[in-house]
DNA sequence: AGCAAACTGGACCGCAGGTACAGTACCTGT
DNA sequence: ACAGGTACTGTACCTGCGGTCCAGTTTGCT
């Protein structure tokens, strides 16, 4: 049934992610785990030592399909225009669009998720999730000092804050887009979080007005 | 050592959410809460039929309180403006300011947090949740709808989305504040959405430049 | 042939959530 | 005074899950 390519360690992964973000860390049994991927409880354990482990290797892939995700966006959005401004709003624009595609919504954040798990797992687990936020600060904090740096800012903003309010819209947003089952809240609220960087930076009067 | 006046499952109520917030759900035994308040494994299931009614007395008590502090926030601002926007505008600043002058920082929602756990819960729990994330949706919007009544919105804005905008700061904010360990996160996420509102209704071009 | 990686199988442990049920202390209305 | 409800205690027991231990097997590379 399941692929006989792919090596049991990324199958058990794929739905380790899948189930964890559905339902929860510790609503995931192992069982049910090794029974999705047909493999022995012993087969797991020799992966990951215990289930915190599986939670670590979780939370790494996450970041870095996360990371290809943004970087896909901002390249695309850099090839089609060379102002730091413009470029940033189409990569917002393609980013709300990615969630918008997603048949079911976005599957939910694994950062957020560990986070309201915090006690079961270890300091390492939560150093490489703040180090994740933080990587997103900068890599938004960059494309902002360079919009800065061209359009003055309507209002006295700090840029780490107008950077990290991109992951809060997106975590947040993912939360409400789950409680409210409306997929479609995400995306829209990332477009909000566009219009404040255009209302912010964008020197001529906006009016999308009739 | 507890407090012999209040009942004990007001107590369990107490001793449940603080623990629950700060470890997450499943991470939060029942063994760990009837030795804080002090009553056997029989007496918390004749309260409380299983954890998942504990869960849901803990929701409905988390709306509850949460009302209040909007309600007092509001009031407050009102009684300080008539004028839509800046009561508004003054409300977002308490707001901040509450979270602000928690001296652990905001101990987390539990929407967002039982969001994250949602399979183990019934339709029920759920249910519940997305009421209150749908009554914070009416309570800013009404308060939104009456600022665009008086003031002309800078650009084309779904008053839904810009109601739902604060919820989704909120818990994006609760969420990365304590990822990053940063308790002054979440309220100056908050007055990122008030400027956010201000840029957008606020008439006069605004300065707060030397 | 020999070794390592990737497993299988089975026995076992402790903890947490829960069930079942009998008993008790205290308060309240008739 | 006693009947009945509320708020519990104590004990025994069951299940599922995370986890350990360990001996053995298959597969592929050198």
């Amino acid at each position: 049934m399941a692929n006989l390519d792919v090596p049991k360690k990324q199958q058990i992964l794929e739905a380790a992610q899948a189930a964890i973000l559905a339902k929860g860390f510790s609503a995931t049994s192992i069982d049910e785990l090794i029974a999705e991927v047909g493999i022995s409880k012993s087969g797991f354990f020799y992966h990951f030592r215990d289930k915190t482990i599986l939670a670590r290797a979780l939370l790494e892939r996450y970041i870095e399909q996360d990371d290809v995700v943004f970087d896909r966006a901002f390249d695309e959005a850099d090839a089609l225009s060379e102002d730091p401004l413009h470029s940033f709003l189409i990569a917002l624009k393609l980013l709300a669009k990615v969630f918008d595609d997603m048949p079911n919504g976005h599957p939910g954040c694994m950062v957020a998720c560990i986070c309201y798990h915090e006690q079961l797992f270890d300091q390492e687990v939560r150093n490489i999730n703040a180090k994740a936020v933080l990587s997103w600060r900068t890599r938004f904090r960059k494309r902002i000092e360079r919009i800065a740096e061209r359009y003055e800012p309507r209002i006295n903003i700090d840029l780490d804050d107008l950077a990290d309010m991109f992951s809060v819209v997106g975590d947040g947003g993912i939360i409400l887009s789950r409680v409210v089952g409306d997929k479609s809240l995400l995306p829209r609220q990332l477009l909000l979080y566009r219009d404040f960087v255009r209302l912010i930076f964008e020197p001529v009067q906006v009016s999308d007005k009739p």
